[in-house]
DNA sequence: AATCAAAACAACCGCCGTTTT
DNA sequence: AAAAACGGCGGTTGTTTTGAT
């Protein structure tokens, strides 16, 4: 038969977090590491789905998530890649190691796919709006038309993020790339030295990390100072917004202090060389072997060019 | 200052492939 | 082998915030 239920169905918490299970959670990822779900609502008491327990930690408290305030280049790299990969946000957020799948989807529904149809750049327009074409013939011609597209699109927007060089270091917690969840999923986990820079993007001049060491401090030090008790936060967060209420309370984040353990590692290895290489091969690869658009549109995985990639398109 | 609409964001829902019993 | 939960993903919704009138 089956496992056993990870959680009851009743008496499971709904709505926002409130500083104290966030705590609760960094606390209990800081001992056992990420993973195993399904235990933490039971080992920490929390109240939570372990569903709701992962997604809490992978879009929020997961250190080195740089949020809001997208760069010129992150906007551009996302259109240029929703354009290549569609609505696969998993696979687009492992290019940009900072953000997170879901922050991205926001991202693209709230402000890109706007201004796309403002603009009107049928270059830019999703593949997977497009009307599909009557024939599988037209269908694979167009589609190579787009990768192509996309493929030259991409490669410009990396060149341009070369050209930034990092403007510090690091922040001081060292974390740069904590990958979103689906970096493991076949996509790679950062596309040559170009995403390399692109991971360095301005750490200091973007918005907030949200659980660094030096951010838990920081970001609780103003909850607190807000005045809020951490009981009154606890189980109505009715009286406060969303926004703080996602937010900690101080000494006990303090606690964990530089002791955090995943904040100083990277949840990801670093991209491996050989598969860095392959990406590079292929996207900087020279357009003239598939300028063809039109004429080679058949032939299984060569038809993308991408033997390496593996791209499940 | 009040009201309304649009934008932004956090979280949930449902599906699917994988894993475990 | 089958059944059921897990883990992950994308779509959608509900709430809060912001800007315009």
């Amino acid at each position: 038969m089956g496992r056993p239920p990870c959680c009851d169905k009743e008496g499971v918490k709904k709505g926002p977090w409130t500083p104290e299970e966030d705590l609760v959670l960094v606390s209990y990822v800081q001992e056992h590491g990420p993973g195993n779900w399904r235990a933490v609502p039971t080992r920490t008491g929390l109240m939570r789905c372990s569903k709701s327990c992962r997604l809490r930690w992978t879009n929020y408290l997961r250190p080195g998530i740089k949020r809001g305030n997208f760069t010129d280049q992150e906007e551009k790299l996302i259109v240029h890649l929703q354009a290549l990969l569609g609505n696969r946000w998993a696979a687009i957020a492992s290019y940009l190691p900072e953000r997170t799948d879901n922050d991205i989807k926001n991202y693209w529904n709230t402000h890109l796919k706007r201004k796309l149809q403002a603009g009107g750049d049928a270059a830019a327009k999703p593949a997977a709006q497009r009307p599909a074409s009557s024939s599988k013939g037209q269908w694979e011609r167009r589609l190579q038309t787009d990768i192509n597209m996309a493929r030259r699109a991409l490669r410009e927007a990396l060149t341009t993020l070369d050209d930034i060089k990092p403007q510090q270091p690091d922040v001081a917690d060292g974390v740069n790339g904590a990958a979103a969840a689906g970096a493991d999923s076949g996509s790679p986990a950062a596309s040559s030295s170009s995403a390399a820079s692109l991971s360095q993007c301005s750490p200091s001049a973007a918005g907030p990390y949200v659980l660094t060491t030096a951010n838990i401090s920081r970001m609780l030090d103003g909850w607190a100072s807000k005045g809020r008790s951490a009981g009154a936060a606890a189980d109505s967060p009715s009286g406060s917004s969303a926004s703080e209420v996602s937010h900690g309370s101080g000494a006990a984040a303090r606690a964990l202090g530089s002791a955090f353990e995943y904040d100083r590692k990277p949840a990801v290895l670093a991209p491996d060389q050989t598969q860095l290489n392959a990406i590079e091969t292929w996207l900087f690869a020279d357009d003239n072997n598939n300028n063809d658009h039109h004429g080679h549109a058949a032939g299984g995985s060569g038809l993308l060019g991408v033997p390496a990639m593996g791209y499940p398109f």
